[in-house]
Parts: structure tokens; C-alpha cells; sequence
RNA sequence: GGACGAUUAGCUCAGUUGGCAGAGCGCUGGCCUCACAUGCCAGAGGUCGCAGGUUCAAGUCCUGCAUCGUCCA
């Protein structure tokens, strides 16, 4: 056996276990398999992407679910996969060839798509690689790509049959347009921004109106007030001739309930082509809609004068030439919120064009029914409300975008007869008149593709095995950031092309941000790379910290001193199965029969057995952070803390090799456990110690997870153990606070006050004064020795004379701060008990429970006071 | 404007059905004690945001307020 380094170093073992582990197909699901299906398909992230640290706790969370799980003897699927990130990675690429000086349109649609399927064989997997190096046990021969030939096959059936049923159409309204990526959004895709802005009021005529952008002003064609608005109503239905920038222009006035009385004169102008709720008081009123702006952000030629000006440029000059007519009445500095495209934060333009779009009615209503029946649980529960007030105010979905990087829109024009065709094999002839198609130059919206994943990675619309096993899968774990634009979406589709819910528990995570609290970017340069903690720390460190941060909370505020206690954690217990491992060698199960368990050895199954329920009962709950607390706890406080220095009396002192063989054989037994509770968080340590422990096993991997027995809880080993942790700690303190060096031994004198604690302490003599190293002398009839410290642990006194250790002020300060903790405990059980409420209605075992306290604290109180008297 | 979340130790956060306020890091003191100084032992540190209410009992339940944040208009 290698003896092991002092020290944990990750690097030698990660890249080997991780290799050995995919070569034997452990990660292998099968669809044939009679174990119950236990499946998680990943959120596919970007292609475009590198591993951030929202994918990093996004995929440790699964891990350990999936690893879990197949260690409980299911049968489960991780399936990985990526997405095309349609805006994303045609950037990337326009990007590289503005390098070289060319656009898109240079080399055309074709030789661009190509291009884009060139850089991603080349670039598309680096996050694949990555989520390997985190030692994701996904089923890598199943890997997807949502434009896979079966994915796009599933996109174009989705979309056909959903215009058959006419749930999707097309037609012109006026939408979120992102000037720099030349496509439409959907509301999702915008985000709202506070930005300063300048609010001008504009004389229009006789009347005066406050805007924040007068460039639209061109293509204003009404004015309108609120309906109860007294001040205007004799304006109402009146056209008025307005001096303006373009010469005099006539101005209908209308009435609509939409405007608010109070933002700036109660007189807006109304835009219909550039702003949402123009549009809808325009469709109201019957008003032209005059596009000014076009899809590039420059005035198009209504624009007349301002004609191929930026907008934003436009807006100066209208201002200044409004200036120079003497038209602006005043300019206020104004607060709002701009729409911004949530991929480049470009102003989102409001304009009217052609789009497809789903009807997403007919296909919440099932979905919103599905979460509130209870079918699918969100975790936590608090997102049911969002996710419900969403779903009810839904409204449709634009799903085409104009880029070329996508799933091109199977509907074809046929120019001759005007007819359109939605069609799942390509059309080259028009069926109706024999006339050219062309095919519609549009792409469908990236998260429409991935809205299919849970049942398009399976195989749908094939019936294949997998599709069979495993719909509906297990779990979704995601943040909550995309319920709306992915969660909701996969539900609604999933219930209506699968007719079940394509996942019972979504687990939705919280989000990473610095310790400021800020989102991590990489223009605020606040970036946590997980590889560069990977390198440093290691994998399974990283892991853990994971999961130890996923609260339930909403955000998780991420610093690296967190990843490096977790560190320490995992050269932790690498030390201890080091001390194990060098204990082992002469170990043999055989001679072990010949002894019962020691105390420490019963202690320590229990707690074992206490831990494994806890981290059981936390995993079921997806309260990450609650297992790898108690996992924690466990190894750190329980496991090394006390057991191992409990073992060390038997291994290096006793000579009774039976008892020796007993305690080897908890050491070995619990350790082993441990480790298998501890796989699923720290998959590479733990199998690297287990195959040393195991050398015979194929994988800790395979191996069962560790189950509650309730036999080994054993209540008596608990207590006698408290009962003598209870003394070493009494004893340290002492020690610690009269700053006492460890070198030097005391010598203690115990006085039980029962039998039963006395024949404890005998029978654990050696134990204490090991621990405690003191020596130890047990006497129920003790008389306290001159000049002595004095405490008190669990009714036991415990007396450790110090002459000439130390001057007798310290302890005489040491016994008053112990007293006044326990005054004021007296103070609060008595005040407590004396009410007489609380006797007459609290329940008899909290009362009973809080007068032994009491009595409890009032024999402390007497023994410390003894102490104190003593040393006067 | 609406909805949701947060407010607990110096920092970051736990706190399951109400029943003696916890952890990690940091801090203080003492230790290279034969697994581990990435360590060991001991210790200090809290008006649970504020004000009411329900209850024998409130960090926990209810109402209002304040501050911060997120989402949706």
C-alpha cells in the first residue's frame, strides 16, 4: 500500500479517477435497465460559453443528486448537451470576421452558417471539457446539441403542428427590436435599466406636452388626453395646426383612458410605430402608424430632413432646431427605465414588423394546473406564486428572430398566388400553383429548441426506449432566472406534445454574486473563474463549497475563503485516513469477535447513523447546504475531533489484541461509510482513499450509499459519551483559561455523584486522562483538595489542584465568570417558572423539563460556590 | 405602481412543525501533543431592522413601518 503524502494533492488524482471512471462506462444509463429510472437532463449551456460559477454549482447540484441516487440503486441518466445560443454565437462569429473587415452579408447565408458550424466543432465543446474537470458523471455518449438533426426534427414538428392547430401565426405588432443584433426580442430578452434622461416639453399649438423622445416625434399622428381630463376635453376630437420642426403639421386630438393625467402637461403625442402603448391607443383610434425610425437605429426617409441620422443623433438636432422655433417651453432632468437587449444592452428599439408567433394561452392554462396540483413542485415553493402570476398575465410568444444561426422557420412564401406553407420536409414548389417558394429568411427563437429539450434529447418525436424509460424526468435544477424564458416553456410544451410534465421537482437555485452582493461580470472585472479555483483548491473543495452556499436564499454572496476552509475540509479527512490507513496494517477481522465495542466504538456507529439520516433527509429535501453541514460536522467534530483520539488510546496503548481488532475494525467500517455518504460531494477523495481502504472494489461510485439502520442509534453510548466529553471539556477549559501549557499533566480529581457516573469514569479512566491529559482519580466520597480549580460537568465536580501552576486570582476570576453564567440561567428558568400561566397552560414536558434545568443549574451553582469559598 | 425576497456575531450565512440563539471565516490566548500548523486546545463576541399584536412562551405566527435587493408593469 502507498503510503500517503501528508498532504491531499488533487491534481494527481482527479484527471485519473475521472478517466478510469468514463472508460468503464460508469456513467452509462440504460434504457433496458428494470432499476427505476432516476433522470436529469443538464440545462445545456451556450456553446459560445465558458464555465462560470453558475454553471459550476448548477452542475455540482446535479452531480450530486445523480450520484446519489445511482448509488441508491437507480437507474440514472444525466444527459448532457448544449445550446446554439443563436444571438450569442452569431456574435462571436460576426465579430471575428469584422476582424478581418467583412460582415455576414459578404459571404452570404450559406458560407456564414457553415462558418458558424466550422468554429463550433472547434470551439462549441470547451464547456463540455470543463464540466468534466468537475467531475460530472453525465452519460457522455448521449450528449445533444439542440441542432442535432433529431432536435431540429422535433422543432419542425413542434412548429408544424402547432400551426396546424393554429397556436402559432403570423403578423405584424409592434415589438422589442434590438438595433445592434438586428432582431427581435421577446419581453423576456429585455432588461429594464435606470437611466438619467431629460424630459422636454414641446409646444404643440396651443397646447404643451412632455416627452423624453422628441426624435419620435416625426412620426407622431395624434395628440391625446385622458378622457375625464377637464382641461383638454374642449380640445377632444379637434384637429389642430401645430407649427414643428417639419413646417406646420395637423394634429387629431383623442381621448383614451390609457393616458395618465398626471406625467408632465396630461398631453402625450402619439407614436404608434415606436411605442408599445402608442400602438395599442393607435389600433384603438384608428391612427396611422408612421415608422420613422428604421431597423438600424437611423431615420428612414419619412424622417425627411433627419433623414439617415442616428436616432439618438436625431434627438439632438429635433431639440435644437425645436430650440431655435423657440417650441421648447422647458427641460426637466427625469428618472426612468430604459429597455436594453439583455445580450448587448443596446437601447431596445419599439418597432412594428412582421413576426411569428405562439399563442401561449391555450397552452398555460394545463401548465399553470400542473404546478398547482402539486404534479410538478417547484423548490422552494415560494417561486409557485412568480411562476403562476406570470403564467396568468402570459402573452404570446414572438418566436422568429432575423438571424441566420439557428432553426430556419419551415414556412415558405409562394410569391405568385401569396400563399404560405408550414411544412416538415422542405418545399421547393408551391403546392397549389406550381409557383417558387422561398422560404422564410427568419430563425426560430433559441429558447423555443430548448423549450423541447426534456423529450427532444430523448429521441421525440421517435418512440425510442430512451423517450420510454425515461419521460418525465426526475428533477430540473436551474436558477431561477430562467423560469419564465426556459422552465415555463418546457412545461407547456411538454405537456402538450408529450401529454405528461416533462420533470416533477425543479430545483431552482439561487444566483452567484460577489461579496459585494454585485452579478459577476466581466466588465465590472468582478469574475470568479471555477477552473482557476479548481487548479488551486481542487475540484472536490470547490464541490463542497457548492454545496455547502446552496441555501434557499436568492443569492449567493461568493468568497474564496469559503473554497479554502473546504480545502482544509478535504486535507482533513485525506489525514484521517492516513492515521487509519497506518493503523490498519496488522488489522484482522477474525480476532476482533473476541471483544465487545468500546464505548468511543459504539459513540461513533451513532453518530454515524445520525449523520447519514441527516445528510439523507437534507438530500430529499434538496437542502444542499443542510448535508454538507451535517457531513461536516460529522467528520470534522465527531468522527476526528473525538473518535480517532478515543482509537488512539486502543491502537497505541492496548495491548489486548482483540480490543485492538475491535476498534480497527470500527475505524475501517466507519471511515468506509463515510466516505460513501461524502462521494456524491467529493467524488475524486473519496474514491482515492476508498480504493485504498477497498482495494478489491470497482468504485466507490457503485457502491451503496449508506442507509439508516435504526438499531444503530444507541442512546446509552450517546449519553455516557456526552457525559465524558462533558469532563475532558471541563477540564481543558481549565487548563486553557489559567494558561495552563499542554506539556504540562494535571492531576484531576472527579467526584461523581452517582454511582452509575462513577463506575463511567472508572471504567473510563485512562480515556479521560488521555484526553484531558491529566491524571485522573475518581471518588464519589472526594474531599476538595486546598487550593484547587473547581468545575462542574454533568453533575460531576471536577477538582484540579493548582498550587504552584498558577496564582489563585485567576481562577477566583474564572469561577465568578462561571457563576455569573449560571446566575443567570437561574434567573431565567425561575422567572420562567414562576409564572403561573406558564405551569397551568405549557405542556407538562416542557415544564418538567424546565424545573431540572433548574435544578440542574441551582447544584452548579452550589459546587462552583464551594470552589470559590475554597480558595478565599 | 404591483409582486416577491432579505434584514440574526466584525464578515458571509444557517435556524424544518413556536420551547435555553448556531456554523464557517475572522478575532484573542495557549500549543510544532507520534493523521493533519491546510493543524490542536480554550475563549471573547448577539436589544435576532423598528413598532405593535397573538400566545403560558416569538428569531420563528399576524399587522404596520424603515432600509436594501430582485422580478413584473
Amino acid at each position: 500500500m502507498n503510503p500517503l503524502a501528508d498532504r491531499y494533492d488533487p491534481v494527481l488524482v482527479e484527471e485519473r479517477w475521472y478517466r478510469l471512471w468514463r472508460e468503464r462506462g460508469y456513467f452509462r444509463a440504460d434504457a433496458a435497465s428494470p432499476k427505476k429510472p432516476y433522470c436529469i437532463v443538464i440545462p445545456p449551456p451556450n456553446i459560445t460559453g465558458s464555465l462560470h460559477m453558475g454553471h459550476a454549482l448548477d452542475c455540482t447540484i446535479q452531480d450530486i443528486l445523480i450520484r446519489w441516487k445511482r448509488m441508491d440503486g437507480f437507474n440514472t441518466l444525466w444527459l448532457p448537451g448544449t445550446d446554439h445560443a443563436g444571438i450569442a454565437t452569431q456574435y462571436v462569429v460576426e465579430r471575428q470576421l469584422a476582424a478581418i473587415g467583412k460582415t455576414k452579408e459578404d459571404l452570404g447565408r450559406e458560407a456564414f452558417v457553415a462558418r458558424v458550424w466550422k468554429w463550433k466543432e472547434e470551439s462549441g465543446s470547451t464547456i463540455i471539457r470543463q464540466l468534466q474537470r468537475l467531475g460530472a458523471s453525465c452519460d457522455w455518449e448521449r450528449l445533444r446539441f439542440t441542432m442535432d438533426p433529431g432536435l431540429s426534427d422535433a422543432v419542425r414538428e413542434v412548429f408544424v403542428r402547432l400551426w396546424e392547430e393554429g397556436l402559432v401565426y403570423r403578423g405584424d405588432y409592434i415589438v422589442n427590436w434590438c438595433t445592434r443584433c438586428r432582431t427581435v426580442l421577446s419581453e423576456l430578452e429585455v432588461e429594464h435599466e435606470e437611466r438619467d434622461a431629460q424630459l422636454f416639453y414641446i409646444k404643440y399649438g396651443p397646447l404643451t406636452l412632455a416627452t423624453v423622445r422628441p426624435e419620435t416625434k416625426l412620426g407622431d399622428t395624434a395628440l391625446a388626453v385622458h378622457p375625464r381630463d377637464r382641461r383638454y376635453a374642449r380640445y377632444v376630437g379637434k384637429i389642430l395646426d401645430v407649427p414643428s420642426v417639419e413646417g406646420t403639421i395637423r394634429m387629431k386630438v383623442v381621448a383614451d383612458a390609457a393616458v395618465d393625467p398626471k406625467f408632465g402637461t396630461g398631453v402625450v403625442k402619439v407614436t404608434p410605430a415606436h411605442d408599445p402603448a402608442d400602438f395599442e391607443i393607435g389600433k384603438r383610434h384608428g391612427l396611422e402608424v408612421r415608422q420613422v425610425i428604421g431597423f438600424d437605429a437611423k431615420m428612414n426617409a419619412r424622417a425627411g430632413k433627419y433623414a439617415g441620422l442616428d436616432r439618438f443623433e436625431c434627438r439632438r438636432r429635433i431639440v435644437e432646431d425645436l430650440t431655435g422655433l423657440g417650441l421648447i417651453e422647458k427641460v426637466e432632468p427625469y428618472h426612468h427605465n430604459v429597455g436594453v437587449c439583455y445580450r448587448c444592452k443596446t437601447v431596445v428599439e419599439p418597432l412594428v414588423s412582421t413576426q411569428w408567433f405562439v399563442r401561449t394561452k391555450p397552452l398555460a392554462a394545463p401548465a399553470i394546473k400542473a404546478v398547482r396540483s402539486g404534479k410538478i413542485r417547484l423548490i422552494p415553493r415560494g417561486w409557485t406564486k412568480t411562476y403562476d402570476h406570470w403564467m396568468e398575465n402570459i402573452r404570446d410568444w414572438p418566436v422568429s428572430r432575423q438571424l441566420w444561426w439557428g432553426h430556419r422557420i419551415p414556412a415558405w412564401y409562394c410569391d405568385r398566388d401569396g400563399s404560405v406553407h408550414v411544412s416538415r420536409t422542405d418545399l421547393a414548389r408551391c403546392p397549389r400553383c406550381e409557383g417558387p417558394l422561398r422560404q422564410d429568411e427568419d430563425v426560430l427563437d433559441t429558447w423555443f429548441s430548448s423549450g423541447l429539450w426534456p423529450f427532444s434529447t430523448l429521441g421525440w418525436p421517435k418512440e425510442t426506449p430512451d423517450l420510454r424509460t425515461f419521460y418525465p424526468t426526475s428533477c430540473l435544477v436551474t436558477g431561477f432566472d430562467i423560469l419564465f424564458f426556459w422552465v415555463a416553456r418546457m412545461i407547456m410544451l411538454g405537456l402538450k406534445f408529450m401529454g405528461d410534465v416533462p420533470f416533477h421537482d425543479v430545483y431552482l437555485h439561487a444566483l452567484i454574486r460577489d461579496l459585494e452582493g454585485q452579478k459577476m461580470s466581466k466588465v465590472k472585472g468582478n469574475i470568479v473563474d471555477p477552473l482557476d479555483l479548481m487548479d488551486r483548491y481542487g475540484t472536490d473543495a470547490l464541490r463542497f463549497t457548492l454545496a455547502a452556499l446552496a441555501g434557499q436564499g436568492r443569492d449567493i454572496r461568493f468568497g474564496e475563503e469559503r473554497v479554502e476552509a473546504y480545502r482544509n475540509f478535504a486535507n482533513k479527512i485525506w489525514n484521517a485516513a492516513r492515521f487509519a490507513l497506518g493503523n490498519l496494517e496488522d488489522y484482522d477481522p477474525a480476532k476482533a469477535k473476541g471483544a465487545e465495542p468500546a464505548l468511543p466504538d459504539r459513540w461513533i456507529r451513532s453518530r454515524l447513523a445520525e449523520a447519514t439520516g441527516k445528510v439523507r433527509r437534507a438530500l430529499a429535501g434538496y437542502r444542499f447546504n443542510d448535508a454538507a453541514g451535517a457531513l461536516y460536522q460529522f467528520v470534522w467534530h465527531e468522527l476526528c475531533d473525538w473518535y480517532l483520539e478515543c482509537a488512539k488510546l486502543t491502537l497505541y496503548r492496548n495491548l489486548d489484541p482483540a480490543a485492538r481488532a475491535q476498534t480497527q475494525k470500527t475505524l475501517v467500517e466507519v471511515l468506509e461509510a463515510t466516505l460513501r455518504l461524502l462521494h456524491p460531494f467529493m467524488p475524486f477523495i473519496t474514491e482515492e482513499i476508498w480504493h485504498r481502504i477497498r482495494p478489491e472494489g470497482p468504485s466507490i461510485m457503485l457502491a451503496p450509499y449508506p442507509k439508516v439502520e435504526p438499531r444503530r442509534h444507541d442512546r446509552p453510548a450517546e449519553r455516557e459519551m456526552a457525559t465524558l466529553i462533558a469532563v475532558v471539556t471541563a477540564i481543558r477549559n481549565i487548563r486553557g483559561e489559567m494558561r495552563i501549557p499542554p506539556a504540562t499533566t494535571l492531576q484531576a480529581v472527579l467526584k461523581p455523584p452517582t454511582r452509575a457516573a462513577a463506575r463511567l469514569l472508572e471504567a473510563h479512566a485512562p480515556l479521560v486522562q488521555t484526553l484531558a491529559r491529566a491524571q485522573v482519580a475518581v471518588d464519589p466520597r472526594a474531599a476538595r483538595p486546598a487550593a484547587a480549580a473547581t468545575a462542574v460537568a454533568a453533575g460531576i465536580e471536577c477538582f484540579v489542584p493548582l498550587a504552584g501552576l498558577v496564582d489563585l486570582e485567576a481562577e477566583r476570576q474564572r469561577l465568578t465568570k462561571e457563576l455569573k453564567k449560571v446566575e443567570d440561567q437561574i434567573r431565567f428558568f425561575k422567572g420562567k417558572l414562576a409564572r403561573r400561566e406558564f405551569r397551568a397552560k405549557a405542556p407538562r414536558e416542557v415544564v418538567k423539563r424546565e424545573e431540572e434545568r433548574l435544578a440542574e443549574q441551582r447544584t452548579t451553582r452550589e459546587k462552583l460556590l464551594k470552589g470559590l469559598r475554597s480558595i478565599r
